[in-house]
DNA sequence: TCTGGGGTCCTAGGACCC
DNA sequence: TCTGGGGTCCTAGGACCC
């Protein structure tokens, strides 16, 4: 019988501290040292070098807080570079493609992968594709492989801990037991912070344990998708690959200020560029837009403060794709919400309730509308070809005072003819 | 002084209807 | 004075992911 995509082996693959990797690429001299990325607004740690977490520094520490084992160990420290990184991405994401996988880009450093049965030992395969990318890139990575994708997710997991051989690993029925006992059940994909505790709560600790767990109970007092977790650590697939791109279901914008923002003007500017951006991303997959979010708040880290926080829906009458009219609509949010007399920290746009293109309906504004959907297109032809923000609307405003702060950038060596790596002969 | 951003999915609970 | 019950739909907020 034919073997169906049904049994085959699930392969992850995962590059190592992707970020922090990618800086090591057109850097040598990081080779050996700790490196790490921040946020936007250098604000926490995104990425760590293996030298940074064998220092203990956290995920998501912010910065300003590890300051004293920056200056004892030398940490190299790079605002976060996503042109750069998203740029690698793509790279690793062809070069597995190329093999013919059936695959899913799952984030920027991941990619599930349906190992097609003609590879008779998926580990050899994942080695080849593992060595491949090294070769090509100067990216490491790690590969899990399993009957299912949570189970490749925890295979991955420990292949990163010298379990397999040379950062692949693979999960089968002769070794299940043995490796799901050697994971805690809050390393499991899909298992946070509060199942985590219910979990052990209910004295489930480990993969095994929740493996064997009952999933009739566990829907009961958990959610579906736990009952789900359960299934795939038996081996059954519940959590399919997804191969084609998927249009996005909501798009959002948002940005931390670099400095606290009162007055209405900056958050008029503010909002404007996340809708305008917002707008640009919607076009780009095709979709129109039905309902638009507009949010604010206070630094919730500034106890001393007063505190506010609120979040607002604008129903369109129409569903409408064009800058013009998501910009206005947001702005309508934001009076709503807008009150005088706070700091804020942060504000956002985010557009739900998205149609494709030929869901839309006519409507007697449409020649209206298709002016305006006109004018966007072209505004991004151009955006695209001088740059972003070339051409944007005035009340976006001027200067970017609230905008971020990026002070340990490094050179967008792949993407910008201007910071190409130069080689002296 | 300084604390990220962009997604998906599920659920509880309110509104509304018969 | 007593004050239904069940269904659907919608949304805000939470949990989780990278």
């Amino acid at each position: 019988m034919l073997s169906t995509k049904q049994d085959n082996y699930v392969a992850i693959v995962d590059c190592n501290n992707f970020y922090a990797s990618c800086e090591r690429v057109f850097n040598p001299k990081l080779n050996n040292k700790p490196v790490v990325v921040l946020s936007n607004n250098d604000g926490c740690v995104i990425a760590r070098s293996q030298e940074v977490k064998d220092l203990g520094i956290p995920m998501g520490i912010p910065v300003f807080k590890i300051r004293h084992l920056v200056e004892i160990h030398d940490i190299q420290i790079f605002s976060s570079n996503f042109a750069l990184y998203g740029d690698i991405s793509n790279r690793i994401m062809s070069i597995i493609r190329s093999g013919n996988a059936d695959m899913e880009v799952y984030s920027i450093d991941e990619a599930f992968v349906n190992v097609n049965p003609r590879y008779k030992d998926p580990i050899k395969y994942a080695t080849d594709l593992k060595n491949k990318i090294y070769q090509w890139t100067g990216i490491p990575v790690s590969v899990g492989i399993g009957k299912t994708k949570t189970l490749a997710k925890v295979a991955n997991h420990l292949s990163k801990r010298n379990v397999g051989k040379d950062n692949v690993c693979l999960i089968d029925n002769d070794n299940i037991q043995k490796l799901l006992t050697r994971i805690k059940v809050g390393d499991i994909w899909g298992i946070g912070r509060r199942k985590q505790r219910f979990l052990k709560i209910n004295g489930i600790y480990n993969a095994y344990d929740l493996k064997r767990a009952n999933p009739e109970w566990i829907q009961k007092h958990m959610t579906v998708i736990s009952r789900h977790t359960v299934d795939e650590l038996n081996g059954i697939k519940k959590i399919e690959l997804e191969y084609e791109n998927a249009t996005k279901k909501s798009i959002s914008t948002s940005r931390s200020f670099s400095r606290m923002i009162s007055d209405l003007n900056t958050l008029r500017n503010a909002i404007s560029s996340h809708a305008s951006r917002s707008a640009e991303k919607l076009r780009s997959q095709n979709s129109f837009v039905n309902s638009i979010g507009v949010y604010l708040c206070t630094n919730r880290f500034r106890a001393d403060l007063p505190q506010y926080r609120r979040y607002i829906n604008v129903q369109l009458p129409i569903a409408l794709n064009d800058t013009s009219g998501i910009i206005n609509a947001a702005l309508e949010g934001l009076y709503k919400i807008y009150r005088s007399g706070y700091e804020y920290k942060k504000c956002g746009v985010i557009l739900t309730d998205l149609i494709q293109a030929n869901e839309v309906q006519q409507s007697l504004f449409y020649s209206r509308r298709e002016k305006d959907e006109k004018i966007s297109k072209s505004i991004d032809q151009i955006n695209q070809i001088f740059g972003s923000d070339t051409i944007r609307y005035a009340v976006q405003g001027q200067n970017e005072s609230w905008s971020i702060k990026r002070e340990k950038l490094s050179p967008s060596y792949t993407t910008n003819w201007n910071e190409f790596l130069t080689l002296k002969i």
